[in-house]
DNA sequence: TAGGTTGATGTAACCGCTTACGGTGGGACG
DNA sequence: CGTCCCACCGTAAGCGGTTACATCAACCTA
């Protein structure tokens, strides 16, 4: 491996001079420059990050906190391979890369792990990462909030967190449950129940209030009995689908906050002997990959995943360059509609109003 | 941040000692090295990453090389969270982590892409990687040759590398090809068809090979109009279907070399008005989380997705504190028995033969 | 022509840690 | 009692960059 002093011998100048054209190319004679480009070049230079580093306490890595975890251990996130594709391309676009923390098994690391936050911003101050992406793996937001105290530059997804250099990037959740429940009350449905996500999280929550508000929205009370709590699983949905049959009263459509909770809801229905959609409408939360192979097809509210990964990346250099936090940036969702409502369209078809998303909280 | 030498001043010793008392304990007096454990543990120090990798030219990062192939954008790894977990699972354990190489974008870089390994070779000494981590993303076999060559220590998934520090883990994509045809085999079916993935592909090659010793163990004829090519993708296993009920001797039972393609020929065969598994036996591979929730659910050859991380962490982990190459990992499979064939036994019943993996050549 | 500017470059300190090498004191040994 | 060895520890030279500050020539201005 080249080094910088080996340039500045080649081309007669200091090593000084060669750090400069790297890094403020403008304070240095053209003609120079040239040379010492087209040396490094030749030799194929690549300046070392750890001196770097040492030397500006700022690497060019971003953390990337993310765990299994333990209490949930079939859990897997809707969306992460489209997340970090996002967040790969929009950090690298920068410079920047992604670094996987682990949780310790060092002998000199105290033991990093969600339930040691501070191990984490540790390790963030022994790499000088420039800030950290928290993503959600079912219940973490307790962790994430020392995160965000830390002061390091930090944006969690799905999680709304508080710091001063700290944000996060979440879906319109209460558009989106909004639009799922517009969609059915507009078929005609007046008995519409919902299967929740775990209680305390945050985008179950604002997804319930979008359902109430649609439930006003078009006149229609809300019944207690219609909100039964899940947590997200597809086992879940199937429980709560058996408790919502078993009313006097069963619902004619529902809408869960998952899409794996709507495929639990699908085969509980499917085995009490009722089809979908005619006897029952399903619309679920997620768009993901199995909500179009079910049969029916899932008619759900599609998250911009990518765009998470995108935002989050967006932000967060934006929090490295500048010094305070950013606004917290609500992704807007579209409804997909498919087979699980009875409606007329297509497979495939979208339906998306500039209405879904507007005008509602964020969480 | 306290400093090594914060340390040394409060202890009363010279940096040196306590450098030693972290990299080697057993030199350094046990009083001295707890007095200094101690006031580290107060001071809460974390030795400086940068520093010890400029001194040492040894990081503890490992590199990650995947990238969506822009030839096939939508394609996305059937397990990769999975993999990624028990990836950083398996490195943590020696205090590792995963850095996810961005493709450049720095006005430094020359440029890094898969079409450009040596770029990221490159950024592996930049950043004096232990290694790195292939992760196939459909196409990247050739690229993934000039990594292997590089002579840093390299461990392909899914793509059989050769290199002076290279190996690979995959599958027993042969065996597990085999146990798929033998269960069809084994429920009286004779005119069996494969669908395969692109030409090329490794595993897919793999799994043509495990179908036609298959084929052979029961004394069949392998038929070429029986072997139609796929890519792996849900679209290419519709057309593959079509294709198959257009002979004038269809096939009764077929093997598809995905799951993905399993889902698209499930579809092209209802939508031809046959019923799975009556008329048709279907058995994938992979099993990806859609085989469970398809109608039929789908028999289809697992891989042990986590496992894949493991044994890549650990194979890594070897070639960097060993100096030559590997020998390649070869993962057991496992035929999980479902619906989609028309056998008797539940959902979730898992058949594991120890000779399901048995006796065949890697790809 | 003295003094001030400006642009281009060199000098050297520093970032925090590792480690080869040398020094010191005390016990074992002849 | 001199010598050798060994356990323990300090000294100092890096690792490869960045950057505040000094230097110096050339060019302006009064």
């Amino acid at each position: 491996m080249a080094t910088g002093r080996e340039i500045a011998e080649l081309c007669g100048v200091s090593i000084a001079t060669v750090s400069r054209v790297f890094n403020q190319p403008e304070t240095v004679n053209e003609e120079t420059r040239e040379r010492v480009l087209r040396v490094a070049r030749e030799l194929d230079y690549r300046p070392n990050e750890s001196a770097r580093t040492l030397s500006t306490r700022q690497s060019t890595m971003i953390g990337l906190v993310w765990d299994t975890d333990h209490r949930r251990p079939g859990w897997r996130h809707p969306y992460l391979q489209d997340l970090l594709i996002g967040l790969k391309s929009a950090l690298s676009a920068h410079g920047y890369h992604l670094l996987m923390l682990a949780t310790s098994g060092d002998s000199r690391e105290v033991g990093a792990s969600l339930a040691d936050p501070v191990g984490y911003v540790n390790m963030t101050r022994r790499h000088h990462l420039g800030g950290l992406v928290l993503i959600d793996s079912g219940s973490d937001a307790e962790a994430f909030e020392t995160f965000a105290q830390s002061g390091v530059p930090c944006v969690a997804v799905d999680v709304a967190v508080d710091g001063p250099r700290a944000t996060y990037v979440t879906s319109d959740n209460v558009g989106g449950a909004v639009s799922a429940v517009r969609h059915l009350t507009r078929l005609g449905h007046t008995r519409i129940a919902t299967i929740t996500g775990p209680p305390g999280n945050q985008p179950s929550e604002a997804r319930i209030s979008g359902y109430r508000t649609g439930l006003r929205e078009a006149g229609l009370p809300v019944r207690d009995d219609y909100v039964v709590a899940g947590d997200f699983y597809r086992t879940s949905g199937t429980t709560a689908m058996h408790r919502l049959l078993s009313l006097a009263e069963p619902p004619t459509a529902v809408f869960a906050a998952s899409d794996e909770m709507a495929v639990g809801a699908l085969l509980a229905a499917r085995a009490a002997g009722l089809r979908v959609p005619e006897d029952l409408a399903l619309v679920g939360f997620d768009d993901i990959e199995i909500a179009s192979v079910v049969d029916p097809a899932l008619t759900t509210v599609a998250q911009d995943k990518p765009g998470f990964g995108v935002a989050a990346a967006k932000a967060i250099m934006a929090m490295i360059t500048g010094a305070g936090r950013e606004a917290p940036v609500i992704l807007p969702t579209q409804l997909v509609v498919r087979d699980s409502c009875g409606s007329r369209s297509a497979e495939g078809t979208v339906a998306r109003g500039p209405e879904a998303s507007a005008g509602h909280s964020p969480l």
